[in-house]
DNA sequence: GATTGATCTGAACAAATGTTCAGTTAATAT
DNA sequence: ATATTAACTGAACATTTGTTCAGATCAATC
């Protein structure tokens, strides 16, 4: 029994993409067979074969296309020019772009050591490229005399961390709204990088 | 050829951990095998049966330990009664205990879902136990009005997140030494919680 | 120097792994 | 209706996995 009614290529595929991004999410790359994924689809294990070259390229798409995301939508924000707003706008970008994605969030941290060579330095130069952003965000804050810290660079590292740390406890259905937690990170973020004290 | 000279429990047994700690962090749980983790010791497979049920109690012993550890070795420190004095105590423990064991911490992080239910609830109590001595500390300094936050509990779980994200990044051999990585975060988290202007 | 007991080997086990592929099915085109 | 082909099955493959265990080996004890 082959070929099921209405699984066409453009159905199966994004639905093995989808498992493998659940699985991996909750029990590891590693510890995720080919067969437990193609059960999540509804097909047999020989199946995904025709739509990744191989269990590494499975995660290896899920990482590349969870980067470019971030950066494409990066790239088309209008962000402002005054650097306390530009960081507003960025505690929020980033707190809802990663807040919507934990998965992705998740395997993007801790899979990394499972990519090939090539492929990990194909997402470490991804992840480089957001990192700039930020620096160069506290960087002109700095310049300009709104923003009060010691190193940009680790600043910049620090200000990551915090920022991406609600992934792992916030939820969409909490006691918390998103729009109450990026109020207040916002306010956290301007303490942690010094600006005066505002309305 | 069994038994080779000098081998014998006490040296065998901590070399097992050690060598599960290494390899667990640097290929994740899953993707170790207990052959690597013999040939790492200079044993073969079986003989790590000798000190160990099996695979997961190598992996709940490291986390178990690690999180008793944390916790005694706070339980000893002598902590300033001041809330800001307190907080920097905090500061300046949580990052030296978590950066001299940058495994411990990365393990501890990602391979809590390989452990069965009873070894997971063991960990997250251990985890509850700690947050909750920062959400106190926390705490006290708003009730004295030595810090502004919005709300303790999520600035807790955000400092936490903040204090240590350093062991992804920090090296001990880098150009920043951990006296100084300290005095850094001593400011950024001042600044963080709203502590109001100081030398 | 023989006995004992802890420590380790080396081989074996069933089960599970990623991957391949000849063949089957069904949607589409002729 | 027939032919074509994308999509999938189901079985097979060589490895590798965690774990067990009878027996070998050595250090300590008497």
């Amino acid at each position: 029994m082959a070929r099921k009614t209405g699984s066409h290529s453009e159905i199966t595929g994004p639905k093995i993409k989808q498992a493998a991004l659940v699985l991996f999410a909750r029990h590891g790359f590693a510890a995720v067979t080919m067969r437990q994924i193609a059960a999540n689809v509804g097909v047999q294990a020989g199946a995904i074969y025709n739509y990744t070259a191989d269990k590494q390229a499975l995660l290896f798409d899920l990482l590349h296309g969870h980067m470019a995301d971030l950066l494409s939508k990066w790239a088309v924000e209008l962000v402002p020019k005054n650097p306390i707003a530009a960081l507003d706008h960025f505690v929020a970008f980033h707190l809802d772009f990663h807040i919507k994605r934990p998965e992705l969030v998740f395997i993007s941290y801790m899979e990394l050591r499972n990519l090939s060579e090539a492929n990990f330095k194909a997402i470490v130069e991804q992840r480089r490229i957001y990192e700039k952003i930020i620096y160069n965000l506290i960087l002109s804050g700095v310049v300009s005399g709104d923003f009060l810290v010691p190193d940009p660079k680790i600043t910049s590292l620090a200000l990551i961390a915090l920022l991406t740390g609600p992934v792992d406890w916030f939820r969409q259905d909490g006691r918390l709204t998103s729009e109450e937690l990026t109020r207040q990170y916002c306010i956290l973020t301007r303490q942690a990088l010094g600006v005066s004290a505002q309305a």
